[in-house]
DNA sequence: CCGGGTCAAGAGCAGTGCTCTCGGTATGGC
DNA sequence: GCCATACCGAGAGCACTGCTCTTGACCCGG
Protein backbone atom coordinates (compact mmCIF):
# COMPACT_ATOMS: atom_id res chain seq x y z
CA UNK A 1 0.00 0.00 0.00
CA UNK A 2 1.68 3.17 -0.83
CA UNK A 3 1.82 6.33 1.40
CA UNK A 4 -0.50 8.38 -0.62
CA UNK A 5 -3.22 5.77 -0.22
CA UNK A 6 -2.32 5.27 3.61
CA UNK A 7 -2.92 9.10 3.48
CA UNK A 8 -6.34 8.89 1.67
CA UNK A 9 -7.46 5.87 4.84
CA UNK A 10 -5.99 7.57 7.66
CA UNK A 11 -8.37 10.86 6.09
CA UNK A 12 -11.37 8.03 5.49
CA UNK A 13 -11.37 6.96 9.21
CA UNK A 14 -10.85 10.81 10.56
CA UNK A 15 -14.06 11.52 8.34
CA UNK A 16 -16.14 8.40 9.45
CA UNK A 17 -15.18 9.72 13.10
CA UNK A 18 -16.25 12.59 13.06
CA UNK A 19 -19.44 11.44 11.17
CA UNK A 20 -19.69 9.61 14.59
CA UNK A 21 -19.31 12.01 16.89
CA UNK A 22 -21.33 14.13 15.13
CA UNK A 23 -23.88 11.15 14.88
CA UNK A 24 -24.19 11.25 18.79
CA UNK A 25 -24.40 14.82 18.91
CA UNK A 26 -27.17 14.68 16.88
CA UNK A 27 -29.13 12.63 19.66
CA UNK A 28 -28.65 16.36 21.87
CA UNK A 29 -28.53 19.13 19.60
CA UNK A 30 -31.02 17.90 17.00
CA UNK A 31 -30.55 19.28 13.76
CA UNK A 32 -28.40 21.98 14.45
CA UNK A 33 -25.64 20.57 16.12
CA UNK A 34 -22.41 22.50 17.01
CA UNK A 35 -19.62 21.66 14.93
CA UNK A 36 -17.00 23.12 18.00
CA UNK A 37 -18.63 20.67 20.52
CA UNK A 38 -17.92 18.08 17.93
CA UNK A 39 -14.39 19.07 17.78
CA UNK A 40 -14.11 19.50 21.24
CA UNK A 41 -15.35 15.86 21.84
CA UNK A 42 -12.50 14.53 18.97
CA UNK A 43 -9.97 16.75 21.05
CA UNK A 44 -9.23 19.06 18.36
CA UNK A 45 -9.94 23.18 16.54
CA UNK A 46 -13.00 23.39 15.54
CA UNK A 47 -11.07 24.87 12.48
CA UNK A 48 -9.89 21.61 11.43
CA UNK A 49 -13.17 19.72 10.94
CA UNK A 50 -13.39 22.45 7.82
CA UNK A 51 -10.43 20.41 6.57
CA UNK A 52 -13.03 17.26 6.43
CA UNK A 53 -16.20 19.38 5.61
CA UNK A 54 -16.48 22.69 4.12
CA UNK A 55 -19.33 23.40 5.78
CA UNK A 56 -22.24 22.29 9.31
CA UNK A 57 -24.26 21.48 5.86
CA UNK A 58 -21.62 19.40 4.23
CA UNK A 59 -21.50 17.40 7.69
CA UNK A 60 -25.02 17.53 7.80
CA UNK A 61 -25.66 16.04 4.30
CA UNK A 62 -23.13 13.29 5.01
CA UNK A 63 -25.34 12.02 7.77
CA UNK A 64 -28.16 12.18 6.06
CA UNK A 65 -27.15 10.20 3.39
CA UNK A 66 -25.92 7.62 5.65
CA UNK A 67 -29.08 7.82 7.34
CA UNK A 68 -31.57 7.24 4.08
CA UNK A 69 -28.71 4.14 3.10
CA UNK A 70 -28.94 2.77 6.81
CA UNK A 71 -32.58 3.12 6.66
CA UNK A 72 -32.73 0.89 3.23
CA UNK A 73 -30.30 -1.61 4.27
CA UNK A 74 -32.55 -2.54 7.10
CA UNK A 75 -35.57 -2.35 5.30
CA UNK A 76 -34.10 -4.71 2.34
CA UNK A 77 -32.73 -7.08 4.90
CA UNK A 78 -36.09 -7.37 6.28
CA UNK A 79 -37.27 -8.83 2.63
CA UNK A 80 -38.70 -12.01 3.72
CA UNK A 81 -40.21 -14.96 1.12
CA UNK A 82 -43.96 -15.56 2.19
CA UNK A 83 -47.33 -14.03 1.79
CA UNK A 84 -48.20 -10.31 0.41
CA UNK A 85 -49.35 -9.28 3.75
CA UNK A 86 -46.47 -10.63 6.37
CA UNK A 87 -43.92 -9.42 3.73
CA UNK A 88 -45.41 -5.67 4.00
CA UNK A 89 -45.90 -5.94 7.06
CA UNK A 90 -42.47 -7.40 8.26
CA UNK A 91 -40.95 -4.62 6.00
CA UNK A 92 -43.00 -2.06 7.61
CA UNK A 93 -41.86 -3.08 11.47
CA UNK A 94 -38.86 -3.03 10.17
CA UNK A 95 -38.38 0.47 8.98
CA UNK A 96 -40.06 1.19 12.65
CA UNK A 97 -37.77 -0.63 14.49
CA UNK A 98 -34.60 1.18 12.93
CA UNK A 99 -36.57 4.60 13.29
CA UNK A 100 -36.75 3.77 16.74
CA UNK A 101 -33.43 2.61 17.17
CA UNK A 102 -32.23 5.83 15.06
CA UNK A 103 -34.81 8.19 16.28
CA UNK A 104 -32.65 11.63 15.59
CA UNK A 105 -31.62 10.24 12.18
CA UNK A 106 -34.94 9.48 11.45
CA UNK A 107 -36.35 13.21 12.28
CA UNK A 108 -33.34 14.31 9.87
CA UNK A 109 -34.47 12.96 7.14
CA UNK A 110 -38.53 12.96 7.57
CA UNK A 111 -38.99 16.06 9.80
CA UNK A 112 -39.34 19.33 9.33
CA UNK A 113 -36.37 20.75 6.99
CA UNK A 114 -33.44 22.52 8.44
CA UNK A 115 -34.23 26.04 7.62
CA UNK A 116 -30.93 27.01 6.08
CA UNK A 117 -30.29 24.10 4.49
CA UNK A 118 -31.15 22.84 1.36
CA UNK A 119 -30.81 18.95 0.29
CA UNK A 120 -28.22 18.51 -2.64
CA UNK A 121 -29.40 16.25 -5.50
CA UNK A 122 -27.00 13.44 -3.99
CA UNK A 123 -29.52 12.80 -1.36
CA UNK A 124 -32.67 11.83 -3.77
CA UNK A 125 -30.87 8.39 -4.86
CA UNK A 126 -30.16 7.17 -1.15
CA UNK A 127 -34.33 8.35 -0.50
CA UNK A 128 -35.74 6.14 -2.92
CA UNK A 129 -33.81 2.65 -1.82
CA UNK A 130 -36.67 2.12 1.06
CA UNK A 131 -39.57 2.76 -0.90
CA UNK A 132 -38.50 0.74 -3.74
CA UNK A 133 -38.54 -2.15 -1.22
CA UNK A 134 -42.08 -1.96 -0.77
CA UNK A 135 -42.70 -1.52 -4.37
CA UNK A 136 -41.32 -4.47 -5.25
CA UNK A 137 -43.43 -6.67 -2.43
CA UNK A 138 -46.00 -5.03 -4.03
CA UNK A 139 -45.35 -5.62 -7.34
CA UNK A 140 -44.70 -8.83 -6.90
CA UNK A 141 -47.87 -9.32 -5.22
CA UNK A 142 -49.68 -7.97 -8.01
CA UNK A 143 -47.92 -10.24 -10.46
CA UNK A 144 -49.21 -13.45 -7.93
CA UNK A 145 -53.33 -11.87 -7.97
CA UNK A 146 -52.51 -11.47 -3.96
CA UNK A 147 -52.78 -7.46 -4.88
CA UNK A 148 -55.21 -5.87 -7.25
CA UNK A 149 -54.46 -2.99 -9.42
CA UNK A 150 -57.48 -1.01 -8.38
CA UNK A 151 -59.11 1.43 -11.15
CA UNK A 152 -56.84 2.82 -13.31
CA UNK A 153 -55.64 6.61 -12.86
CA UNK A 154 -54.70 8.91 -16.14
CA UNK A 155 -54.65 12.85 -16.95
CA UNK A 156 -51.80 14.65 -15.47
CA UNK A 157 -51.03 12.56 -12.31
CA UNK A 158 -51.29 9.30 -14.04
CA UNK A 159 -48.85 10.19 -16.25
CA UNK A 160 -46.50 11.09 -13.65
CA UNK A 161 -47.21 8.08 -11.84
CA UNK A 162 -46.01 6.11 -14.69
CA UNK A 163 -42.73 8.22 -15.50
CA UNK A 164 -41.48 7.55 -11.63
CA UNK A 165 -42.17 3.49 -12.47
CA UNK A 166 -40.33 3.90 -15.82
CA UNK A 167 -37.69 5.89 -14.18
CA UNK A 168 -37.01 3.15 -11.42
CA UNK A 169 -37.39 0.66 -13.74
CA UNK A 170 -40.64 -1.04 -11.95
CA UNK A 171 -43.22 -2.41 -14.54
CA UNK A 172 -46.89 -1.07 -12.67
CA UNK A 173 -49.66 1.09 -13.27
CA UNK A 174 -49.87 4.00 -12.26
CA UNK A 175 -52.49 2.87 -10.00
CA UNK A 176 -50.32 0.54 -8.39
CA UNK A 177 -47.23 3.18 -7.66
CA UNK A 178 -49.90 5.47 -6.45
CA UNK A 179 -51.13 2.82 -3.80
CA UNK A 180 -47.36 2.17 -2.97
CA UNK A 181 -46.62 5.72 -2.44
CA UNK A 182 -49.91 6.18 -0.46
CA UNK A 183 -48.99 3.29 1.61
CA UNK A 184 -45.62 4.31 2.14
CA UNK A 185 -46.50 7.69 3.43
CA UNK A 186 -48.88 6.35 5.54
CA UNK A 187 -46.49 4.38 7.25
CA UNK A 188 -43.83 7.44 7.27
CA UNK A 189 -46.61 9.20 9.33
CA UNK A 190 -47.23 6.59 11.31
CA UNK A 191 -43.90 6.34 12.13
CA UNK A 192 -43.11 10.40 12.72
CA UNK A 193 -46.34 10.43 14.35
CA UNK A 194 -44.91 8.37 17.34
CA UNK A 195 -41.40 9.36 17.62
CA UNK A 196 -42.25 13.31 17.57
CA UNK A 197 -45.03 12.82 20.60
CA UNK A 198 -48.01 12.91 18.82
CA UNK A 199 -48.57 9.92 20.18
CA UNK A 200 -47.63 10.92 24.37
CA UNK A 201 -50.45 10.41 26.82
CA UNK A 202 -52.74 9.18 24.25
CA UNK A 203 -51.63 5.75 22.99
CA UNK A 204 -48.23 3.34 24.84
CA UNK A 205 -49.40 0.16 22.63
CA UNK A 206 -47.47 1.88 19.87
CA UNK A 207 -46.12 -1.86 18.07
CA UNK A 208 -49.75 -2.64 18.82
CA UNK A 209 -51.08 0.47 17.16
CA UNK A 210 -48.73 0.33 14.42
CA UNK A 211 -49.76 -3.00 13.04
CA UNK A 212 -53.18 -1.87 13.09
CA UNK A 213 -52.09 0.63 10.73
CA UNK A 214 -49.92 -1.37 8.68
CA UNK A 215 -52.63 -3.92 8.06
CA UNK A 216 -54.74 -0.77 7.23
CA UNK A 217 -51.97 0.01 4.58
CA UNK A 218 -51.76 -3.81 3.57
CA UNK A 219 -55.69 -3.64 2.84
CA UNK A 220 -55.85 -0.52 1.06
CA UNK A 221 -52.86 -1.90 -1.19
CA UNK A 222 -54.89 -5.36 -1.83
CA UNK A 223 -58.60 -4.32 -2.34
CA UNK A 224 -59.91 -4.42 -5.49
CA UNK B 1 -62.27 51.24 30.81
CA UNK B 2 -59.96 51.83 33.68
CA UNK B 3 -56.60 52.61 33.42
CA UNK B 4 -55.48 49.07 34.35
CA UNK B 5 -57.09 47.80 31.96
CA UNK B 6 -55.67 50.01 29.32
CA UNK B 7 -52.32 48.92 30.21
CA UNK B 8 -52.80 45.34 30.29
CA UNK B 9 -54.35 46.46 27.01
CA UNK B 10 -51.39 47.85 25.25
CA UNK B 11 -49.47 44.89 26.70
CA UNK B 12 -51.56 42.87 24.97
CA UNK B 13 -51.49 44.60 21.84
CA UNK B 14 -47.41 44.34 22.51
CA UNK B 15 -47.40 40.53 23.01
CA UNK B 16 -49.76 39.93 19.80
CA UNK B 17 -47.20 42.53 17.57
CA UNK B 18 -44.52 40.90 19.04
CA UNK B 19 -46.35 37.31 18.00
CA UNK B 20 -46.79 38.44 14.05
CA UNK B 21 -43.38 39.58 13.87
CA UNK B 22 -41.82 36.23 15.51
CA UNK B 23 -44.53 34.73 12.67
CA UNK B 24 -43.22 36.62 9.96
CA UNK B 25 -39.44 35.27 11.16
CA UNK B 26 -40.28 31.62 11.42
CA UNK B 27 -40.70 31.62 7.50
CA UNK B 28 -37.16 32.08 7.06
CA UNK B 29 -35.27 31.14 10.49
CA UNK B 30 -37.55 27.70 11.40
CA UNK B 31 -37.65 26.67 14.89
CA UNK B 32 -34.86 28.34 15.84
CA UNK B 33 -35.59 32.28 15.24
CA UNK B 34 -33.58 34.98 16.49
CA UNK B 35 -35.26 36.82 19.16
CA UNK B 36 -32.99 39.59 18.79
CA UNK B 37 -34.12 39.84 15.07
CA UNK B 38 -37.61 39.95 15.86
CA UNK B 39 -36.79 42.45 18.45
CA UNK B 40 -34.85 44.66 15.60
CA UNK B 41 -37.63 44.41 13.57
CA UNK B 42 -39.67 45.55 16.04
CA UNK B 43 -37.37 48.79 16.58
CA UNK B 44 -36.94 47.69 20.37
CA UNK B 45 -33.70 46.17 22.66
CA UNK B 46 -33.85 42.27 22.57
CA UNK B 47 -33.76 42.39 26.46
CA UNK B 48 -37.33 44.25 25.81
CA UNK B 49 -38.72 40.99 24.20
CA UNK B 50 -38.24 38.98 27.92
CA UNK B 51 -40.47 41.60 29.41
CA UNK B 52 -43.19 39.74 27.77
CA UNK B 53 -41.87 36.18 27.01
CA UNK B 54 -39.30 34.64 29.79
CA UNK B 55 -37.13 32.60 27.23
CA UNK B 56 -37.63 31.79 23.53
CA UNK B 57 -39.27 28.51 24.40
CA UNK B 58 -41.89 30.30 25.87
CA UNK B 59 -42.50 32.18 22.92
CA UNK B 60 -42.23 29.07 20.61
CA UNK B 61 -45.39 27.35 22.95
CA UNK B 62 -47.25 30.77 22.26
CA UNK B 63 -46.67 30.06 18.47
CA UNK B 64 -47.59 26.55 18.71
CA UNK B 65 -50.67 27.15 20.86
CA UNK B 66 -51.76 29.69 18.29
CA UNK B 67 -50.81 27.51 15.63
CA UNK B 68 -52.99 24.37 16.99
CA UNK B 69 -55.87 26.46 16.94
CA UNK B 70 -55.87 28.50 13.85
CA UNK B 71 -55.51 24.68 12.39
CA UNK B 72 -58.54 23.87 14.32
CA UNK B 73 -60.61 27.05 13.84
CA UNK B 74 -59.95 26.02 10.04
CA UNK B 75 -60.81 22.28 10.10
CA UNK B 76 -64.38 23.52 11.80
CA UNK B 77 -65.15 26.17 9.47
CA UNK B 78 -64.92 23.32 6.78
CA UNK B 79 -67.88 20.78 8.40
CA UNK B 80 -70.39 20.74 6.26
CA UNK B 81 -73.55 18.59 5.47
CA UNK B 82 -73.90 16.20 3.37
CA UNK B 83 -72.81 12.24 2.81
CA UNK B 84 -69.70 10.73 5.06
CA UNK B 85 -66.99 10.30 1.90
CA UNK B 86 -68.13 14.23 0.99
CA UNK B 87 -67.73 15.63 5.16
CA UNK B 88 -64.34 14.15 5.44
CA UNK B 89 -62.67 14.83 2.09
CA UNK B 90 -63.84 18.36 2.67
CA UNK B 91 -62.20 18.41 6.12
CA UNK B 92 -59.23 16.97 4.76
CA UNK B 93 -58.78 19.87 2.07
CA UNK B 94 -58.95 22.58 4.69
CA UNK B 95 -56.41 21.00 6.91
CA UNK B 96 -53.89 21.06 3.74
CA UNK B 97 -55.35 24.15 2.52
CA UNK B 98 -54.47 25.72 5.81
CA UNK B 99 -51.23 23.76 5.86
CA UNK B 100 -50.05 25.22 2.36
CA UNK B 101 -50.43 28.61 3.74
CA UNK B 102 -48.54 28.25 6.59
CA UNK B 103 -46.19 25.89 6.07
CA UNK B 104 -44.06 27.00 8.66
CA UNK B 105 -46.62 26.86 11.21
CA UNK B 106 -47.49 23.27 10.57
CA UNK B 107 -43.90 22.56 10.49
CA UNK B 108 -43.70 24.09 13.83
CA UNK B 109 -46.43 21.81 15.06
CA UNK B 110 -46.00 18.74 13.87
CA UNK B 111 -42.70 18.44 12.38
CA UNK B 112 -39.32 17.40 14.53
CA UNK B 113 -39.57 18.59 17.86
CA UNK B 114 -37.08 21.22 18.62
CA UNK B 115 -34.47 19.73 20.29
CA UNK B 116 -33.75 21.46 23.77
CA UNK B 117 -37.36 22.56 23.51
CA UNK B 118 -40.12 20.64 25.69
CA UNK B 119 -43.64 20.79 24.79
CA UNK B 120 -45.84 22.35 28.34
CA UNK B 121 -49.40 20.63 28.88
CA UNK B 122 -50.90 23.88 27.87
CA UNK B 123 -50.52 22.50 23.98
CA UNK B 124 -52.42 19.41 24.27
CA UNK B 125 -55.37 20.84 24.58
CA UNK B 126 -55.62 22.89 21.44
CA UNK B 127 -54.03 19.97 19.54
CA UNK B 128 -56.72 17.30 19.50
CA UNK B 129 -58.99 20.41 18.70
CA UNK B 130 -58.53 18.83 15.26
CA UNK B 131 -58.46 15.79 15.52
CA UNK B 132 -62.22 15.99 17.33
CA UNK B 133 -63.32 17.35 13.70
CA UNK B 134 -62.42 14.20 11.89
CA UNK B 135 -63.35 12.15 14.93
CA UNK B 136 -67.24 13.63 14.71
CA UNK B 137 -67.72 12.97 11.22
CA UNK B 138 -66.67 9.45 11.53
CA UNK B 139 -68.93 8.94 14.28
CA UNK B 140 -71.83 10.77 12.74
CA UNK B 141 -71.14 8.35 9.89
CA UNK B 142 -71.02 5.46 12.15
CA UNK B 143 -74.54 6.58 13.74
CA UNK B 144 -76.39 6.86 10.45
CA UNK B 145 -74.68 3.67 8.91
CA UNK B 146 -72.41 5.26 6.33
CA UNK B 147 -69.38 3.66 8.04
CA UNK B 148 -68.89 0.35 9.55
CA UNK B 149 -67.33 -0.27 13.11
CA UNK B 150 -64.73 -2.30 11.67
CA UNK B 151 -63.33 -5.30 13.62
CA UNK B 152 -63.51 -4.83 17.34
CA UNK B 153 -60.08 -4.46 19.13
CA UNK B 154 -59.81 -5.65 22.66
CA UNK B 155 -56.88 -5.84 24.58
CA UNK B 156 -54.46 -3.24 26.32
CA UNK B 157 -54.77 -0.68 23.17
CA UNK B 158 -58.81 -1.27 23.17
CA UNK B 159 -58.73 -0.38 26.60
CA UNK B 160 -56.81 2.76 25.80
CA UNK B 161 -58.68 3.39 22.72
CA UNK B 162 -61.76 3.60 25.12
CA UNK B 163 -60.07 5.63 27.73
CA UNK B 164 -59.40 8.18 24.74
CA UNK B 165 -63.11 8.15 23.75
CA UNK B 166 -64.31 8.76 27.23
CA UNK B 167 -61.47 11.84 27.88
CA UNK B 168 -62.98 13.57 24.91
CA UNK B 169 -66.83 12.68 25.35
CA UNK B 170 -66.82 10.86 21.83
CA UNK B 171 -69.48 7.82 22.42
CA UNK B 172 -67.60 5.33 19.85
CA UNK B 173 -65.75 2.18 20.37
CA UNK B 174 -62.33 1.37 20.30
CA UNK B 175 -62.32 0.51 16.49
CA UNK B 176 -63.61 3.09 15.15
CA UNK B 177 -61.19 5.55 17.76
CA UNK B 178 -58.29 3.75 15.65
CA UNK B 179 -59.67 4.00 12.89
CA UNK B 180 -60.28 7.50 13.18
CA UNK B 181 -57.01 7.84 14.60
CA UNK B 182 -55.29 6.04 11.71
CA UNK B 183 -56.68 8.29 9.17
CA UNK B 184 -56.01 11.41 10.85
CA UNK B 185 -52.19 10.07 10.88
CA UNK B 186 -52.40 9.19 7.36
CA UNK B 187 -53.85 12.93 6.46
CA UNK B 188 -51.22 14.38 8.71
CA UNK B 189 -48.66 12.48 6.99
CA UNK B 190 -49.51 13.37 3.27
CA UNK B 191 -49.54 16.70 3.95
CA UNK B 192 -46.19 16.53 5.90
CA UNK B 193 -44.53 14.91 2.93
CA UNK B 194 -45.82 17.27 0.64
CA UNK B 195 -45.16 20.11 2.44
CA UNK B 196 -41.26 18.82 3.90
CA UNK B 197 -39.94 18.11 0.30
CA UNK B 198 -40.84 14.06 -0.32
CA UNK B 199 -42.94 14.90 -3.44
CA UNK B 200 -40.24 17.12 -4.94
CA UNK B 201 -39.50 15.89 -8.50
CA UNK B 202 -42.17 12.87 -8.04
CA UNK B 203 -45.43 14.15 -7.98
CA UNK B 204 -46.74 17.83 -9.46
CA UNK B 205 -50.18 17.30 -9.39
CA UNK B 206 -50.35 17.41 -5.65
CA UNK B 207 -53.72 18.31 -4.60
CA UNK B 208 -55.00 15.49 -7.01
CA UNK B 209 -52.82 12.79 -4.98
CA UNK B 210 -53.89 13.97 -1.71
CA UNK B 211 -57.32 13.76 -2.51
CA UNK B 212 -56.61 9.85 -3.51
CA UNK B 213 -55.20 9.78 -0.15
CA UNK B 214 -58.12 11.08 1.16
CA UNK B 215 -60.19 8.98 -0.95
CA UNK B 216 -58.50 5.97 0.78
CA UNK B 217 -58.90 6.88 4.10
CA UNK B 218 -62.48 7.59 3.63
CA UNK B 219 -62.70 3.45 2.11
CA UNK B 220 -60.54 2.79 4.98
CA UNK B 221 -62.70 4.16 7.70
CA UNK B 222 -66.10 2.84 6.35
CA UNK B 223 -64.78 -0.25 5.09
CA UNK B 224 -66.83 -3.30 7.04
C1' DC C 1 17.37 16.77 1.74
C1' DC C 2 14.28 19.91 0.78
C1' DG C 3 10.09 21.97 -1.45
C1' DG C 4 5.02 21.38 -1.80
C1' DG C 5 1.04 19.71 -0.08
C1' DT C 6 -1.64 18.64 4.03
C1' DC C 7 -2.93 19.43 8.48
C1' DA C 8 -4.00 21.47 13.21
C1' DA C 9 -4.09 25.48 16.08
C1' DG C 10 -5.34 30.01 17.36
C1' DA C 11 -7.23 34.58 16.81
C1' DG C 12 -10.88 37.05 15.21
C1' DC C 13 -15.68 38.55 13.33
C1' DA C 14 -20.49 38.75 13.56
C1' DG C 15 -24.23 36.75 15.51
C1' DT C 16 -27.03 34.20 19.32
C1' DG C 17 -29.88 33.50 24.13
C1' DC C 18 -30.07 35.35 28.32
C1' DT C 19 -29.04 38.27 32.71
C1' DC C 20 -28.27 42.31 35.08
C1' DT C 21 -28.42 47.02 36.05
C1' DC C 22 -29.86 51.47 35.21
C1' DG C 23 -32.98 55.25 34.36
C1' DG C 24 -37.78 56.87 33.06
C1' DT C 25 -42.83 56.54 33.25
C1' DA C 26 -47.25 55.43 34.44
C1' DT C 27 -50.36 53.40 38.38
C1' DG C 28 -52.73 53.03 42.44
C1' DG C 29 -53.14 54.01 47.49
C1' DC C 30 -53.12 57.65 50.75
C1' DG D 1 -52.22 65.99 44.78
C1' DC D 2 -48.30 63.24 46.26
C1' DC D 3 -45.38 59.47 46.42
C1' DA D 4 -43.94 54.71 46.71
C1' DT D 5 -44.33 51.08 43.58
C1' DA D 6 -44.64 48.38 39.77
C1' DC D 7 -43.67 48.24 35.17
C1' DC D 8 -41.02 49.02 30.99
C1' DG D 9 -37.19 49.92 27.67
C1' DA D 10 -32.15 50.43 26.81
C1' DG D 11 -27.55 49.05 27.16
C1' DA D 12 -23.63 46.35 28.67
C1' DG D 13 -21.98 42.00 29.37
C1' DC D 14 -21.26 36.66 29.44
C1' DA D 15 -20.70 32.45 27.19
C1' DC D 16 -21.69 30.37 23.14
C1' DT D 17 -22.18 29.57 17.92
C1' DG D 18 -20.52 29.05 12.53
C1' DC D 19 -17.02 30.40 9.84
C1' DT D 20 -12.55 32.67 7.96
C1' DC D 21 -7.86 33.72 7.96
C1' DT D 22 -3.16 33.31 9.23
C1' DT D 23 0.58 30.82 11.16
C1' DG D 24 3.40 27.14 12.04
C1' DA D 25 4.37 22.12 12.03
C1' DC D 26 4.55 17.79 9.73
C1' DC D 27 5.22 14.25 6.18
C1' DC D 28 5.93 12.41 1.65
C1' DG D 29 7.86 12.32 -3.05
C1' DG D 30 11.21 13.73 -6.22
Amino acid sequence: MSAASLRARVRAEMTEEIKAVARRHLATDGANLSLRAVARDLGMASSAVYRYFASRDELLTALIVDAYDALGVAAEAAVVPGRFADRFRTAGHAVRDWALAHPHEWALIYGSPVPGYRAPATTVGPAVRVILVFARIVADAVATGEAQSGAPIGGALGGELAGIAEHVALPAPPQVVARTFAAWIHICGAVSAELFGQLNNTIAERREFFDFQLRAAVAFVAAG
